[in-house]
DNA sequence: TCGCATTGCTTAACATGTTAACTGAAAGGG
DNA sequence: CCCTTTCAGTTAACATGTTAAGCAATGCGA
């Protein structure tokens, strides 16, 4: 024994024990191994987010964006400035709806996504490697049951 | 459709369905539940895991604290000045080895904790009730064994 | 069409995340 | 013992998380 345990007086799970801290600790552990490379080419965890997630759509507006790349709308406001800043991406007016902003990568930053992005695939392979693509697929698809369990039903 | 696919050029997988964005939406729903209640308590959600692990194991060192609570040190550090002006935490020096703190409740610690303990006990429970005691179970051992996997294997 | 609530986004303020640098204490080797 | 290395924590600097407030554009009912 490392340490001297005690018993809590509490209703509690045990803390390790919990849906919050296993998810929060798994997703450490996977993004322990995409820090260092994304830290190499000087973006951060969220920045990588948002680039992939305007890859993928073309031209959203903030919200949408927010949304697909799970980031509170005042961190975004932040982060899009600095990716602007850095000719990353590009912000126009919705033509339709003046409190709309419609956001795009530029030339830029799909050649930086396309820079990075082989180095991303590669660790996810060495993921996959270890955990199993397999294994991977049914986690993924439990977390989308829990998800869906949980939203909405308040 | 909502709106307009386009297909990206990388190698990367669609960003929903990776591991590091489903276990974070995963969280973030989980934790929906839960935030609320804390705020009403005036804690967050960080301080609220220190004050747990701290219940769990008298006295401990901030190393340890850190691991139990999955915080890095730096945060770790303000969060207990936060709590230890607050009157909840109590640090001491370790006599055995001048660099260590070891940190525990004070009564005043254990009685919030005591009073927040069964409303954080109920919104747990009302979770269970939606997904499943025994989905929790599986998910949990789940992600046990994908931290396993890919823990110290570099 | 006026009045007002709603929506999309930004700003503010404070807490935490992340990396690097720094301080003091302990451990080890010569 | 001294010197160097390692270790435990802290501080610093910048980015993001979180809640609340603010602002302009839009929607909508009277």
């Amino acid at each position: 024994m490392s340490s001297i345990e005690k018993k809590p007086i509490t209703a509690l799970s045990r803390t390790r024990r919990t849906l919050p801290m296993a998810l929060l600790r798994a997703r450490e552990t996977v993004m322990d191994r995409f820090r260092p490379m994304l830290h190499r080419h000087g973006v951060t965890e969220q920045q990588w987010r948002v680039l992939r997630v305007l890859d993928e759509a073309d031209s959203i507006d903030a919200s949408e964006l927010a949304e697909g790349a799970a980031i509170l709308a005042p961190s975004l406001s932040r982060i899009l400035k600095t990716l602007e800043t850095r000719g990353f991406i590009e912000l126009r007016k919705d033509p339709g709806d003046g409190r709309r902003s419609l956001i795009s990568l530029t030339r830029a930053g799909s050649a930086f996504l396309a820079e990075v992005a082989p180095e991303s695939a590669e660790i996810y392979k060495e993921i996959e490697g270890l955990i199993g693509a397999q294994r991977i697929e049914t986690l993924l698809d439990e977390i989308d049951t829990l998800i869906v369990s949980l939203s909405e039903k308040r």
